[in-house]
DNA sequence: AATGAATGAGGATTCATTCAT
DNA sequence: AATGAATGAATCCTCATTCAT
């Protein structure tokens, strides 16, 4: 498969991609057809083919371009900070204003989960996810700022932690994502210093 | 439809919904279709629709009659218990046991919130289940056994924070329930009275 | 099949072909289920079963059954009045008012004509019908009323006109039975003479 | 729905709609499924469905259209005749050879009056039948050639009388078109007039 | 790159009919 | 005579995917 697309490929392809996360979203998964996709850019069907090899592949993608954008933001913001816990409320504060702008993804997420088939695109993210924040936890460490540990069940805590308050209060509440991201950042220092700092 | 059924009838039908719900749990539910089910039991389709007027009928019945059996559950485990907190405790350990021997469940409600026409049966579940826990939340006021509060905002906590760690730890970590319903019951208490107890 | 049934029997039975036919005229045959039948009536399923063969029977037996009353209706008119022609009168007298009130037969016979299965009752309906206005004919040619011709040939103009009329004006345009009879039976007696009696 | 048609597409269309009425008028609609039809052209089943949004939407179409090119056939025989009552005796004999021609259409309609949701359907072909005439009719009036009368009435009359003769006629016993032509234009014209023209 | 057309397996649902009680 | 339960073929329709142009 693998083409070689032109600027406007890229771009049609992007597009596609967008208006399925959307319709996903919106009306599930399976309710919504390729059809509804290509109809609703007002393209032939042939055009969905041409840039992806099946429904469900194009899902896996949204799936892991989301992932990749999200990390993108991330990095962006972390920028050559050079304190490690520093990096982590940076990445923290990051995902959670990227989540409140695509707050439509918790559903597609959620419905992942319950097909096999997609599970391990959800895995593959959350090793990626893992890893990043492992390595700062493990500077942390090494700096002494944080007690050693497992960084591993760490950060697992921390970004289940997150994705929890920013599914229930962004997505579900409606909450401001400034407030939700002082919220996280305060509990994940917490967690991870194991009490407040004097 | 209101069919008057026969004892062989009610047992039927349980059976149907039990696999119903085993299957859609393993593959998701619009992978499983109606034969999937009648086969599996060796009857023929027809049978599904004396019982169940659609697939979505069907799955609506799951979701509120696994919620009104937790309910059950919870009602048999605080009896005529006096204490207020003390029920709210039972109620809690009465859930994490019953979400212990229902893990399959958290699928179904997952995808249950990703299609529109499935959540109003979640929000009815919800409501519930918020009622009862509120009871006895005023109950406790009123007592002094905790400081007055909105009572509907503590009971949608106590539930959630159930709910999330036992997805947490007892779906995806598969810990024992006993020590989940332990940390639920005391951080559910914890965040009740604002403060651990002397 | 042909049981031997109890005066209760013969109740159901003819209680059954009475809901039927009027389901069928008001919704069609085939969107009218043996299940809309009984259910309508409140009996299980097995009470249908029990007093027809098939649906298929049903329906030829409320055609044929309809003309057979539609007879008797004509032979109670008509009595033993001497005079051919008026008892051709008298019968189509009869066969208007009884059109009146069964107005909804109209549309089972005209389904009955679009498939094959039903035209043989539908054919039989009419030879019957048409040997008796030719006994009439045949009578009235002797007795020198009418001049000489083809006795079938005028018993299915006859007939026929007399069923387009009342289709025309009882059915679809609701005008009085007695009315339409008269116009029938002035046109039939016109046409039969050839011209009108001075 | 409402796509755009190549004109291979319009011809696939046509075909279907032929295909379809003719195992409609011989089988009856309920009896011919829509594999029936698509089998008896050998193409795959999705072919209906990407030129017909179900069976009942081709049935109505059928119904509509066969209406349209009767007219369009009263139409070209009429052409630019001056004389109204000319006007209406073209149309008659082009609707009784187009009638002749479509023999087999006669079940169609006499089944679309069996059920409630196709009759809408017939009202509309009625409707727009009758205006044709009317207009006629009206001009006639004007120019003296009739004496004045309720046009709409004298329409429906001469409508119902020219269908009349030719489902008695032409399909119950088949007699030749021109025949029955002249027997509908001659009756029609006496029934306008009143009375013979001398 | 893109379109209209076509495929055909698969899915939900209906329903005439039969069966056990 | 009658009931609730069961059967399973048949039906309409959907839709991911492919093809010809």
């Amino acid at each position: 498969m693998k083409r070689k697309l032109t600027q406007r490929g890229r771009e049609r392809r992007a597009q596609l991609m967008e208006r399925a996360a959307g319709l996903f979203a919106a009306q599930g998964y399976h309710p919504t057809s390729v059809s509804d996709v290509v109809e609703s850019l007002g393209v032939g069907k042939g055009v969905f083919y041409w840039y992806f090899e099946s429904k469900e592949d194009l899902f896996k993608e949204i799936l892991s371009s989301s992932h990749h954008e999200l990390r993108r933001r991330q990095q962006a913001a972390i920028g050559d900070e050079p304190d490690p816990l520093r990096r982590i409320e940076l990445g923290m504060r990051a995902s959670m204003s990227w989540f409140a702008e695509n707050r439509h993804l918790f559903n597609l997420f959620g419905f992942a989960a319950t097909e096999e088939r997609f599970r391990p695109v959800l895995r593959q993210n959350e090793e990626v996810a893992v890893a990043d924040v492992v390595k700062h936890l493990k500077d942390a460490m090494a700096e002494g700022h944080i007690p050693d540990g497992d960084p591993a069940v760490l950060a697992h805590a921390l970004i289940g932690a997150g994705r929890h308050l920013a599914r229930t209060y962004l997505y579900e509440a409606n909450e401001p994502a400034e407030a939700v991201a002082d919220a996280a950042v305060s509990f994940t220092l917490y967690g991870v210093n194991g009490r407040p700092r004097g």
